[in-house]
RNA sequence: GGGCGAAUAGCUCAGCUGGUAGAGCACUUGCCUUACACGCAAGGGGUCACAGGUUCGAGCCCUGUUUCGCCCACCA
C-alpha cells in the first residue's frame, strides 16, 4: 500500500474482503497448542430457521471480541460453531412454504417432508456461514456442530436412555400445553403469557332431586361439556345442603357428583367449580384425587369432538359462543363479567395454547436442578449481570417436570420401540432388530420427536464429542463464558448446567454473560417482519461489518437493552473508522522506509511524545479492565475517546512539525517512532472490536511482524506512563483552550494570527516558555510574550488559567462591551464557586470530618479561585475606564 | 398477584469505592486550516422523577411515592 493509494474515504468494502480467509488459512482459529487453561465459548447456535438478524450480530460480536482480545493474550482459544435445527420453528416454516404451493406435509409424507426440511437447512446454514464470516466471527470451523449431526444425535439417545433407566424420564398421560395449530404438545416455557381482558361466565348446573340449581363460574364455557363433576369446598356452609347430591350437565345431562375439596376457593366466585379433568391441569389433579374419568371434547385441532354432542364440529371459539347463548336460552346463564386473566400462546404462532390431556414423555427436573442451583452460592457459575442469578434460581426453585415429546417430523426421534408381538417397550441406544423380550422383528419407534432444547442442553458437551472421552472434551470443557440474551435463561441456560452437572460432572461454564436485546426508537425488538431492521447483511455493505460491530459495542451499557436503534445509528461507527483511516493517512507517508529504533528514539523523545505513549499505556489498562468486567461498551469507549480525542485532537496536531520537518532528524525518529508505537497500540486495542480495518493498516505500519489478529494484546503494567509529562500537556491543553476560547468569543477570524500574552510565573512559566511553538501553532499566535512582569495592554481580551492571565491585545479589533459581557459572566461564575468553597471551609464539621486529601483539595481550589477572582476584577475594572 | 430493571441535557445513555454532573447524536456560531466536512474550533442546554431520611457533604446510600418497561404466575 503505498500512499497514492489511500483514498480520502475509508471503503471498508475492499478491506473487509481481504482477510477472513487469510486469516482462517493461518489457522488463527484453531486453538493453539499450550498447556495453559484455554479460554473457550461455545456459540449459542442459531436456529436454521433463517438468516441471521440483530441479536445474532450484537451477540457474535460481543463473543468475538472476547475471543479475539483473548486470542491476543496468547491463550488457546476456542470460539466453537454449530446451528441448532430448532424442531418446531424450523418445520413452521417449510410447512408454511409449502403451504404456498397448496400442500401439506401430510401430502408429502414423514419421510419426503424431512427431507424438504434438510434442504432447506442446508440453504439456510449456508447463508448463516456467510454471515458470519462476513461479521468477522472467528469461530474455529473445523469443529462445527448440528444440532442433529451423527454425534449429536447419538448423544441426545445416550442421554434419554440414561435417563430413561435412571428413572428421571417416565411417561405419563398429562395435561400438557398443547397448540391446536402447530399440532404438539409445548413446554411449559414455550407458552407465553399474555394479559387478556377476557369474560368470566356464571353458570347454572340444575342439581338433580333438587330445585336448588349449583352456579359455577368459568372463563372457557366451551370446557363444560367436558364437566365430571362440581367442586366445593367441604367447610362452605352455603354448599353443605348439596354434599352428596348429583349435578346435571346442561346439554349432555350427564350427572356429576358435587364433591367436597381443599383446594376450593370459597371466595372466588361461586365458590363452587366445575371439574374438567381432561381441559384444566387443576381439575385434573382433582379428577385424580377423586377418581374421575376425565373426558376429552375436543380433538388435536381444538375442534370439538364427538363428546361435545351437538357441538361437535365447531372450533372452541364457535362453540363458546354457541354454548353461552344456548345457555341463555334455557336460562342458565346467570352473568358475565369482565375478567382479566393470562391466556396461554403458542410461542411459535401466537395461538392460544390448549390444556390438553394427551400421553407424553417427560424429565423428572427436581433432582437435575439441586446442582444448578447450588452451583451458584458454590460460586461454580456467575451470572454477569448478578441480578439474572436471583432470576436462575427462582425458576429452578418452582420447576417442574419438562415435557419433551413433540408431536412433529423434524427431530430427534424418541428412541423407544414397541414391540409388536409382545408390546414390550424397549428403550435402546442403538435400533433394536429384534425384541429382546419374544425375538419378534416387528418393532416399531415413537412416532414422536424430542424437544428441539433435548439436543441444545447437552450443547457444552456434545459439540466436543461426548459421550466419547475425546481429547477435546478433555481440554475444552467446561468453556470459559456463555454469551447470550437473558430470554432464554430458562430454555437454556439452566438446563445446559443441569446437563453439565449430571453427564460431566460439573457447570458447562465458569460465567454466564446476558447481554441485551437491540431494540429500536419505539422499544420494539429489532425483526425483519416487523420491518423495523434492515438485513444485517445488506447493513454491513452498506457501512462495513467493523463499523457495525463498534457501534453496537459502544451503543451497548452492560448487560442492558440498546435503545433507540436504527440504520442511521451504524454512522458512529462509520464515522470512527473513518476518523482512523484519515489519522493513519496523515502519518503513513512519513513511514516510508522508518524502521523504529528505541534507542536512537527515547532520548530525543518531547513531552508530547511522552504523554501520548503514557495515555495509550493508560487506556491499555483500562480497556482491559473493562473487558474483564464485561464493561464492553466501556471498553470500547476507552479506545475510541483515547483515538480521538487525544491522538488525533492532540498528538498528531502537535507532531505534525516533525513529522513534516527533513527525516533525517533526531526529531524525526522520535515522533516516527511514537507514532508507531501509538499506533501498533491502538490498533491492537481496536482489533477485537474492528478485526478487518486494523489487520489492513496493522500491515502498513512499519516494524511489525505478522497479523495483528495474533499480535500480543498491548501491556497493562504501569511500565509506560509517564505523570510528569501528562501534566505538562495538561497545562498546555488549558493554555491553548482558553486561547481559543478567547479568540473564537472575540469573532477573531480563524485565520488571523494574533499576538498572545501571558503574565505567568514560576515553575508553570517555564513549562508555559518551553511550549511556546505549541501554543503559537494551536493557539494561531503571531508572537507569543510569557513571564511575571508581562504588562496587560489597554484593549485586551483576557482569561485567567490556574495562577495566569492570558491577554489577547486586540486593540481596533474587539468589540469592548462583548469582552465586558463575557467576563463579567466569568466572574460570576467564579463567585460563585468562589463562596461555595469558602462556606466549606468554614464549617467546622467538614474540616473535622472530611478526609484530609478532600480538605486539602477544596483549600487548594479556594485559593486558586481567590486568585482567579482577583484578577477578573483587575481585567474588568480596566475594561470599565 | 409476585419479582426485576429503569427514571440524569431535545434523544440514547455514562457517571464503577458518596466530594455539587459527562459523552454521542441533535442544536447555535465560525471555519472546505493540504489526514478526515464521515471533519475542525468554540458555545448554549440539566431544581440528576417526587417526598422524606442518613451524612460535614447524596445523582450515588436508606425509606416511601409516582411513572414506564420486562419477566414470572394453573385461582376456576
Amino acid at each position: 500500500m503505498s500512499p497514492s493509494e489511500l483514498p480520502k474515504n475509508y471503503d471498508p468494502t475492499e478491506v473487509e474482503r481481504r482477510w477472513y480467509d487469510h486469516w482462517v488459512n493461518q489457522g488463527y482459529f484453531r486453538p493453539r497448542d499450550g498447556d495453559g487453561a484455554p479460554f473457550v465459548i461455545t456459540i449459542p447456535p442459531p436456529n436454521v430457521t433463517g438468516s441471521l438478524h440483530f441479536g445474532h450480530v450484537f451477540d457474535h460480536t460481543i463473543q468475538d471480541l472476547l475471543i479475539r482480545w483473548q486470542r491476543m493474550t496468547g491463550v488457546p482459544t476456542l470460539w466453537l460453531p454449530g446451528t441448532d435445527h430448532a424442531g418446531i420453528a424450523t418445520q413452521n416454516v417449510v410447512e408454511k412454504r409449502l403451504a404456498e404451493q397448496g400442500k401439506t406435509r401430510f401430502d408429502l409424507g414423514r419421510e419426503a417432508f424431512v427431507d424438504e426440511v434438510w434442504k432447506w437447512k442446508d440453504i439456510y446454514h449456508k447463508r448463516i456461514t456467510e454471515q458470519m464470516k462476513r461479521l468477522g466471527d472467528s469461530v474455529d470451523w473445523s469443529r462445527e456442530r448440528f444440532t442433529m449431526d451423527e454425534g449429536l444425535s447419538r448423544a441426545v439417545r445416550e442421554v434419554f436412555v440414561t435417563l430413561y433407566r435412571k428413572g428421571l424420564i417416565y411417561r405419563g398421560n398429562r395435561i400438557i400445553n398443547w397448540c391446536p395449530r402447530c399440532h404438539t404438545a409445548l413446554s411449559d416455557e414455550e407458552v407465553n403469557h399474555v394479559e387478556t381482558d377476557g369474560k368470566l361466565y356464571t353458570i347454572q348446573y340444575p342439581v338433580k332431586d333438587s330445585k336448588r340449581k349449583l352456579s359455577v363460574a368459568t372463563t372457557r364455557p366451551e370446557t363444560m361439556l367436558g364437566d365430571v363433576a362440581v367442586a366445593v369446598h367441604p367447610k362452605d356452609k352455603r354448599y353443605a345442603p348439596l354434599h352428596g347430591k348429583t349435578a346435571i350437565l346442561p346439554f349432555l345431562r350427564r350427572e356429576m357428583p358435587i364433591i367436597l375439596d381443599d383446594s376450593v376457593d370459597p371466595k372466588f366466585g361461586t365458590g363452587a367449580v366445575k371439574i374438567t379433568p381432561a381441559h384444566d391441569p387443576n381439575d385434573f389433579e382433582m379428577g385424580q384425587r377423586h377418581g374421575l374419568t376425565p373426558i376429552k371434547v375436543m380433538d388435536e385441532s381444538a375442534v370439538m369432538n364427538e363428546n361435545a354432542g351437538d357441538f361437535r364440529g365447531l372450533t372452541r371459539e364457535d362453540a363458546r359462543q354457541r354454548i353461552v347463548a344456548a345457555l341463555e336460552d334455557r336460562g342458565l346463564l346467570v352473568k358475565v363479567e369482565p375478567h382479566r386473566h393470562a391466556v396461554g400462546h403458542c410461542e411459535r404462532c401466537d395461538t392460544i395454547v390448549e390444556p390438553y390431556l394427551s400421553l407424553q414423555w417427560f424429565v423428572k427436573m427436581k433432582p437435575l436442578a439441586e446442582p444448578a442451583y447450588t452451583a451458584i452460592e458454590k460460586g461454580e457459575l456467575a451470572i454477569v449481570p448478578r441480578r439474572w442469578e436471583k432470576v436462575y434460581l427462582r425458576w429452578l426453585e418452582g420447576i417442574r417436570d419438562w415435557c419433551i415429546s413433540r408431536q412433529l417430523w423434524w427431530g430427534h426421534r424418541i428412541p423407544v420401540w414397541t414391540c409388536g408381538g409382545c408390546s414390550e417397550q424397549i428403550v435402546e441406544v442403538e435400533t433394536p432388530t429384534t425384541c429382546p423380550k419374544c425375538g419378534n422383528a416387528a418393532l416399531k419407534q415413537d412416532e414422536d420427536v424430542l424437544d428441539t432444547w433435548f439436543s441444545s442442553w447437552l450443547w457444552p458437551f456434545s459439540t466436543l464429542g461426548w459421550p466419547e472421552k475425546t481429547a477435546d472434551l478433555a481440554r475444552f470443557y467446561p468453556s470459559s463464558v456463555l454469551v447470550t440474551g437473558p430470554d432464554i435463561i430458562f430454555f437454556w441456560v439452566a438446563r445446559m448446567v443441569m446437563a453439565g452437572f449430571e453427564f460431566m460432572g460439573s457447570c458447562p461454564f465458569k460465567q454466564v454473560y446476558l447481554h441485551g436485546i437491540v431494540r429500536d426508537a419505539q422499544g420494539r425488538k429489532l425483526s425483519k417482519s416487523l420491518g423495523n431492521s434492515s438485513d444485517p447483511l445488506e447493513l454491513m455493505d452498506r457501512y462495513g461489518s467493523d463499523s457495525l460491530r463498534m457501534t453496537l459495542v459502544l451503543l451497548s451499557p452492560q448487560g442492558n437493552d440498546i435503545h433507540g436503534f436504527s440504520d442511521e445509528k451504524v454512522d458512529l461507527g462509520r464515522h470512527f473508522a473513518n476518523k482512523l483511516w484519515n489519522a493513519f493517512r496523515l502519518v503513513q507517508p512519513h513511514l516510508d522506509g522508518f524502521v523504529p529504533d528505541e534507542a536512537k528514539a527515547r532520548p530525543v523523545m518531547n513531552d508530547a511524545d511522552l504523554w501520548i505513549l503514557s495515555r495509550a499505556a493508560a487506556t491499555a489498562r483500562s480497556t482491559t479492565r473493562n473487558l474483564k468486567t464485561y464493561r464492553i461498551g466501556d471498553a470500547a469507549k476507552d479506545v475510541y475517546d483515547f483515538t480521538w480525542r487525544e491522538l488525533c485532537d492532540w498528538y498528531l496536531e502537535l507532531a505534525k512539525p516533525r513529522l513534516y520537518a527533513d527525516p533525517g532528524t533526531p526529531d524525526a525518529m522520535a515522533v516516527r517512532y511514537t507514532v508507531v508505537q501509538v499506533f501498533s497500540t491502538v490498533l491492537r486495542l481496536l482489533h477485537p472490536f474492528m478485526p478487518f480495518l486494523t489487520e489492513e493498516l496493522w500491515h502498513a505500519l512499519p516494524g511489525v511482524d505478522g497479523d495483528v489478529c495474533v499480535a500480543e494484546w498491548p501491556t497493562t503494567t504501569r511500565a509506560g506512563s509517564h505523570p510528569a509529562a501528562e501534566a505538562r500537556i495538561a497545562l498546555l491543553k488549558e493554555v491553548v483552550g482558553s486561547i481559543r476560547n478567547l479568540r473564537s468569543e472575540m469573532n477573531i477570524a480563524p485565520a488571523r494570527k494574533a499576538p498572545i500574552l501571558i503574565r505567568a510565573e514560576g515553575h508553570e512559566a517555564d513549562i508555559i516558555r518551553e511550549q511556546r511553538e505549541w501554543i503559537l501553532l494551536l493557539g494561531k499566535g503571531e508572537s507569543l510574550e510569557v513571564g511575571p512582569h508581562v504588562q496587560k495592554p489597554e484593549i485586551a481580551a483576557s482569561a485567567v488559567v490556574r495562577q495566569h492571565e492570558i491577554f489577547l491585545p486586540l486593540a481596533g479589533l474587539i468589540d469592548v462591551d462583548v469582552e465586558l459581557k463575557r467576563l463579567q459572566k466569568e466572574y460570576e461564575r467564579v463567585i460563585r464557586e468562589f463562596d461555595n468553597s469558602r462556606r466549606k471551609l468554614q464549617n467546622d464539621d467538614f474540616l473535622g470530618k472530611a478526609k484530609k486529601d478532600v480538605v486539602d483539595r477544596e483549600r487548594e481550589k479556594f485559593e486558586t479561585l481567590g486568585s482567579t477572582k482577583e484578577k477578573l476584577e483587575k481585567n474588568l475594572e480596566v475594561l470599565k475606564r
